[in-house]
DNA sequence: TATGAATGAGCTTTCATTCAT
DNA sequence: TATGAATGAAAGCTCATTCAT
């Protein structure tokens, strides 16, 4: 068998990618805690049980390791989703679902979603070009795609996908944001119900 | 007059809300430029022009003066939307200015919508109570009995205006931060076209 | 008078002056104890007694701090030097004295010495071009010079004199190494005559 | 044979002899490239071909490392400089041989040569005693037992041999260490007759 | 015997804050 | 009231050394 042939080193991957992980969890929970700034590399050993040399063990400094915390987070909420954005399935249904899986799964991960807005905050603080923070341009994009693929269907009118994207990923984000810090009695299916309904109808009494 | 029967301490007053309505202008432009995290008293002392020490006349911590600070910012804003919000004109028609001048305020002062995004991460990172920072509270709820009075008026369809409020508050600000950042051939009207057809229409083809 | 007309910020300067330089002697005192390596910030702000951050107020880093050090070690020895190397008197007698101003020197200034050591181990280390390292070849310069014109005067063989100078110089710090750290009976002045009667006579029976 | 009668033991001798060997030797290296201070026991593990921790079967510490490898060069140098030394040839022959063989090895050995500085920066910086690095010790004895004998025959006129070996150790190490960083076009050729005609004939005009 | 992942003390540097002037 | 030199806690990072395998 091919793992046998050379197994010591798919065990040393396998731990290596354990402790990697670890790490890179251990980091998305004091981001979430502190924010991206305040998120110390003593803090986050002490998260993770380890002492502070080791995460140069397996990130190259702090930069490297937030980065590639952020780039997990992000992609780990994709994957949440693919499912639904691949889908065949009418728009309406689609993105009704989309938008309670991510309130679903910001709910499972406060962490990833306090992280979410700490990347925005970070693109948005320095003026550096935001191609360098792909992974948040990966998801904008995934979902600018899903919109557009939609306009093609002519399900939805013909706008800016990627502007419409951007203003429902942040609309969605914002309401999240409140339902996660005052809980009132409302579910976050009253939420998605809410984003749906604008998103699909608008606000005109007129249409209604 | 009311200033003379005490004109020393009137002056002083005067003295001292002019020194610190400039430190909070500094403290601005320091944490557009470099980021919440990024700005210190010394950079900022440096741009008010003043020494640092003599922020602590001012301000009690630094805490205290970035509060201020995007106090400051958000009540700007808020001002300068007031007008719009208070007017009698149909909502269509009122949404419309507001995005506009919404994209106008930030694009002549990129400071303010920097910080605008930094009080948001701010309020997300910490696990503070969201009473803590009370003037994006207040901002969002100036927009909800925005929204609310144009419900009553039958103007739109009955829904939370607060949550609307929020939804519309970040979707606006994000398709904001990419025109800011990447500036496209499109001109800002587009952006608020989009934005302002989606809240009032919505997406869906069959009510074109 | 002049020192009236801008008191203060003559007096800063005077301030500025004496903080600097008190750094300085310090970093030469624990380079004297611990090597160019050894020394560490830590170290030198308590033989200052001062705080680490204080000498970041006089000295952008630490290599800018050991850098000037040295050179003000070697600018030290230049000055003390520089009346014998200027003088008009037979070369016997020039070089005599220079010798024995040096172990003076050094006896004086141990410190400076084992930076003068610590300099050139540091040259030697890195493999970085020689010009990055002025205070030692402006010393070395000198020496040259003052070779340079007794050869001119016909007082000495025509030699090289920049490797004359280094010979020399070279020389007699590892002579006087010695002396420094195991003193024998006998005193410097046998050190400087053997020197002194090396460089004229040399070693040759038949020429005595 | 020897080697038989206790075949195990031996066996591990030698190897524990080539790793000690081979270790060694990576450290001069590493010290060549980096300097003494900047030798990491990483670079030099990876010098030599092993892990970090099996250093630590061989050498107690990192201090122990380095000081026996600086003994190790010094050693090199002074086997490769034993014939000359030993041999019966007039004075003048044997030192013009002994600084070009000298040149010729440190051109060969440059990490050699680097170590070579590095040992006395040592010995200069910490205030130890002298007999606690007795590589270099030797070395020097060696050279004044040579230049001893040289007064005994009297080849050269009497002086104090040891500190004639220091002088003429350090000169010869210092023109030396100029032709490594430096090299212009007169070959070591000529540094060996400027430091040899010095050493016999010493500067003045008069005695030419 | 050999390994190298893990450790943590210790380094340089920054910066909010204080206080004598 | 205003200053800015001084402080020292705390940050990111390195590396000699240990020890379970």
């Amino acid at each position: 068998m091919v793992s046998e042939l050379n197994p010591r080193s798919s065990k040393e991957e396998i731990v290596e990618e354990f402790r990697t992980q670890s790490i890179l969890e251990a980091a998305l929970r004091v981001v979430a805690r502190k924010g991206m700034a305040g998120a110390t590399m003593a803090e986050i050993a002490l998260e993770a049980g380890i002492a502070k040399g080791t995460i140069y063990l397996y990130f190259r400094n702090r930069e490297d390791l937030l980065d590639r915390a952020s780039e997990f987070a992000l992609s780990q909420l994709l994957a949440e989703l693919e499912d639904v954005l691949a889908a065949k399935r009418p728009f309406a249904e689609q993105i009704r679902i989309l938008v309670r899986k991510k309130f679903d799964f910001f709910q499972r991960h406060l962490e990833f979603f306090r992280v979410h807005m700490a990347i925005r905050q970070a693109e948005g603080a320095a003026p550096c070009p935001p191609e360098e923070h792909p992974p948040r341009e990966v998801y904008l994009e995934r979902l600018a795609t899903f919109f557009a693929e939609a306009i093609e269907r002519g399900e939805i009118r013909r706008t800016d996908p990627r502007r419409l994207a951007l203003f429902f990923l942040e609309g969605t984000t914002g309401v999240m944001f409140r339902r996660l810090v005052e809980d009132d009695g409302s579910g976050p299916d009253e939420d998605a119900d809410l984003i749906v309904n604008l998103m699909l109808n608008g606000l005109d009494t007129k249409r209604e």
